[in-house]
DNA sequence: TCATTAAATTGTT
DNA sequence: AACAATTTAATGA
């Protein structure tokens, strides 16, 4: 199964630079840690955060870039991906609005180890590393934010290996597609999850034939209905628990 | 705005 | 993996 290096995923086409612009209240209102620091802390923070709106494709770290920023996402969907250049490992999580990422690399002053790629258009918000420290050895609120973060980490990390376990293709494809609809909270179904069969082949670990049949049988059982460039869920709660038919 | 062309994605074998 | 069919995006009149 050669992998032939990784597919430019999905349109990664040279979109002109983001559009940098002034954190606005209803941006700060998705920043799950604010509230909890003191008014001194909170006043750094919002002269240090910087806003981002990335397009559907957009890379916003990638690989091997030493570390500046710890980054949230705060409006939108992202992909975060292991896709080195030997690309024969292959790690995604699904990251949801209210969540934040790099921790890890901005806590022991490495380089980016994850690709971030946007799967639709988003916001996305960033302190600087020593802005991060700073609140790290000031803020309990923040200690206790960064350290639920890193648990829920934890928890999707296990999630993923149950899903590894799963035998049935069909379900896999099913479950995965849950796990990536989960952290953005959907009020509702309907929505559009807009992401490739070949991506999602590489989501699951499966080929990108397979993963079209497993949708054509998800869309039978009028679980999702297939579109162009993406899939659309129809009925969570089965998607979540799906089993062989 | 519409038609043409290129690229991306899907459906099948 | 290869191919055809379909959809979308880009381009220029």
């Amino acid at each position: 199964m050669s992998q032939a290096g990784f597919p430019s995923t999905s349109r990664a086409r040279a979109v002109q630079p983001s559009r940098s612009r002034a954190a606005q209240p209803e941006d700060l209102a998705h920043i799950p840690w604010l509230p909890a620091l003191g008014a001194d802390e909170r006043q750094r923070v919002l002269a240090d955060l910087r806003v981002v709106q990335v397009e559907a494709g957009e890379l916003v770290c990638r690989v091997g870039r030493p570390v500046t920023y710890w980054f949230g996402l705060v409006d939108g969907l992202l992909k975060m991906s292991n896709d080195s250049a030997m690309g024969i490992p292959i790690t995604f999580t699904g990251l949801s609005p209210g969540g934040w990422f790099g921790e890890g690399t901005v806590l022991k002053n490495e380089v980016y180890r994850y690709n971030i790629q946007a799967l639709r258009k988003s916001v996305v918000a960033g302190i600087p590393a020593e802005t991060f420290h700073w609140l790290l050895g000031r803020s309990i609120g923040f200690n206790r934010f960064v350290m639920n973060q890193l648990n829920e980490r934890l928890g999707q990390f296990i999630a993923a290996r149950e899903i590894d376990r799963l035998n049935h293709p069909d379900a896999r494809v099913a479950r995965s597609l849950a796990a990536l609809f989960h952290p953005v909270l959907y009020p509702g179904v309907g929505e559009v999850l807009r992401i490739t069969q070949q991506e999602l082949g590489y989501l699951v670990g499966l080929s990108r034939q397979r993963v079209n049949e497993a949708l054509a049988a998800l869309q039978a059982d009028a679980v999702i209905r297939i579109e162009y460039g993406g899939v659309r869920v129809l009925d969570l709660e089965r998607l979540r628990s799906y089993r062989r038919s």
